[in-house]
DNA sequence: ACACGATGTGGATGCTTCATCCGTTTCAAG
DNA sequence: CTTGAAACGGATGAAGCATCCACATCGTGT
């Protein structure tokens, strides 16, 4: 990756200011480029579809969570280690809307793939322990685990946000074995 | 409602039958227009917005819904009422990809609110006898625990389909009490 | 049977959004 | 300072969406 002209990173840092400051669904590339102050095709040139700028936004928050991730995995605890990580998921999945697109698709860079390999592998370790000490079902995939997390994820954007926690442990407790 | 003539009739079933041979997802309406045999203008004036469309591809699922749920209250076990519940609602909902459309949005029509609101009533009473009889989570509203059938729906559809059963029974458990 | 008002039809049309192209400007290396 | 490469911006065309109106069809009353 060639270093970035003076007057590009300028435009590239303005259009993703402009961009966290919107809705991450309403992202009309041709309203942001006024917002930021640039030409529309700058912000084309810059990010070629909007998976790539939704990317460019939560490549931090991926890099956060696979830290907490690592966390997670330290624990000597398998159960806490995976309802840790759980948590760190869906929390961060709530905070940046763009996460999950990023964690599902198939266009995504190189950096975010290899940040998401690496997330999925200790996410598979921690499971496999979890389920090997018999705190978690035997019978889910790891991409099971994600997909439901995926999908606390949306029934908490169905609401205010306010019981996220809640409806969390209803999985969580839903995940484990008695 | 005043009857319909022969040929609007016509005109109204052709448009039901080609949008039911596509994915819900998307619905283009001048596209749809086309694959039906009639004008633009017949469509929009049918189904003024997409919602109107949907509620009436759906509507004969709610009706289904909501006699499942009649015979599921009718269910002597309060436990057992509501996981035949649960199971019914999410199954339907996932046969019938506009349902969530239609029980969550606010621009529907009487005769889809009236068969909401009899479901919802059906719901709460058997969510409230499964709570009284200490077979599920006393701390989850009637909403909480719809929008957490939604998420499974949402967990499902990111996968193939095929572990519907297995998805679901996670969330049933984490909602009941051992 | 038929005439006529009401109802329905179809596609041309304008509007909004999206994404590309290309002439002009800015940067920084020599 | 010169120069070529990189970046910029806005005009532009393509595509989807929803409306409007001139014409066709229906079915009722005579």
């Amino acid at each position: 990756m060639p270093t970035l002209r003076s007057d590009a990173a300028r435009s590239r840092a303005r259009i993703l200011d402009a961009a966290r400051r919107q809705p991450i669904t309403e992202l009309r590339l041709n309203d942001l480029a006024r917002e930021a102050g640039v030409g529309v095709a700058t912000v084309y040139r810059h990010f070629p579809t909007v998976t790539a700028l939704v990317e460019a936004l939560t490549i931090e928050a991926l890099e956060q969570l696979v830290d907490e991730a690592r966390t997670a995995a330290a624990d000597p605890d398998p159960a806490l280690a995976f309802t840790r990580l759980v948590r760190s998921t869906a929390t961060r999945q709530l905070e940046h809307q763009g996460l999950q697109t990023v964690l599902l698709s198939d266009e995504v860079s190189s950096a975010a793939r290899g940040l998401r390999d690496e997330l999925f592998d200790l996410a598979q370790t921690v499971l496999t322990n979890a389920i090997t000490a018999g705190a978690v079902r035997p019978d889910l995939s790891l991409d099971q685990v994600q997909r439901l997390v995926c999908g606390v994820e949306h029934a908490v954007r169905l609401g205010d946000g306010s019981d996220r926690d809640l409806l969390l442990d209803v999985v969580v407790s839903g995940l484990s074995l008695p």
